[in-house]
DNA sequence: ATAATAGATTGTAATGATAACAACTTTATA
DNA sequence: TATAAAGTTGTTATCATTACAATCTATTAT
């Protein structure tokens, strides 16, 4: 299977380890950006604005979608989650680990991560450039539509 | 430097090809997608739609951007070209090549293409994924934003 | 050549994600 | 406790994209 960290003995870890990386860089941690980051954390689902939102809404029935977004954007300029936009409006956030790659499944939307070691990865002309970050972006079908696919053949 | 594909001596060929092709799929060539395909192939600047738009409007006057978008559609669908979203809300277009990974320039907004040779990626967990299209997506500050840079350092 | 039909183009209106903004609330500081 | 700074909220604005209906163009059959 391609999906990584889902391990939930290391989510717990994670979580502090990302509390501990705001505090560092003096972004104060309110109920909200702490529900969102938690969120974040524990699912691993590349969620949307909107999945977040409806879901921390019963939780929190003060929530604002605007939260949401500037919560994003705090932790994305501190480093720790990354913005991902696979060929779809809507822009899915994910936590910021360790280089890996992101395949979309075309049929159920889905969006699974898959171990890629990016230094491989054999560029050229690049040597005047100054890199930031590297994403790798697969499309595609997953095992799971696939096998659907075949049961539903007639 | 990174650009590939901008040798002039190529584009007149390259044209030829994609007409071909989209002949081959039955894909009738109206006067308004050949604009669209030539400003693709002769610009190789990764265009927005409007960006097609607003240029050959001045060609073509009754143009309607949704001709644009219809038409970038369809040779999508014939795949001739290929959306590319780098963490931005407007889509653009290329056409599609030999794999090549592209660049975007936090400062400028260019898109540069460099040579990629996405067979050499190691990636693990993808056996049961059926892979249609591998991307790379990198992002930082080009050369000539660099030197800018430097320059305006006091 | 002409009529019928399918497909392409156009302009407008609708949708939906994101950003801007101002008011209000909470937290930190003196 | 008073004051300032930052965070949250709701509304409004913006802008890319899609939906849709009307018009135009090209192709095929008569």
């Amino acid at each position: 299977m391609a999906i990584r960290y889902t391990g939930s003995d290391s989510v717990q870890p994670l979580f502090e380890d990302l509390k501990k990386q705001l505090a560092e860089k003096n972004i104060p941690l309110s109920y909200q950006r702490l529900k969102v980051l938690g969120y974040l954390v524990q699912s691993r689902s590349h969620p949307t604005v909107d999945m977040i939102y409806k879901d921390l809404k019963k939780a929190i029935p003060t929530l604002s979608k605007t939260t949401i977004y500037n919560t994003l954007r705090t932790l994305m300029q501190a480093g720790l989650v990354k913005g991902i936009s696979i060929e779809d409006n809507e822009t899915r956030y994910d936590i910021e680990l360790d280089s890996h790659g992101h395949f979309k499944c075309e049929s159920c939307g889905t969006i699974y991560n898959f171990s890629a070691n990016i230094d491989s990865l054999q560029v050229e002309g690049l040597d005047d450039f100054k890199v930031n970050d590297r994403n790798v972006y697969y499309n595609g079908i997953c095992p799971k539509c696939l096998s659907d696919m075949n049961s539903n053949v007639d």
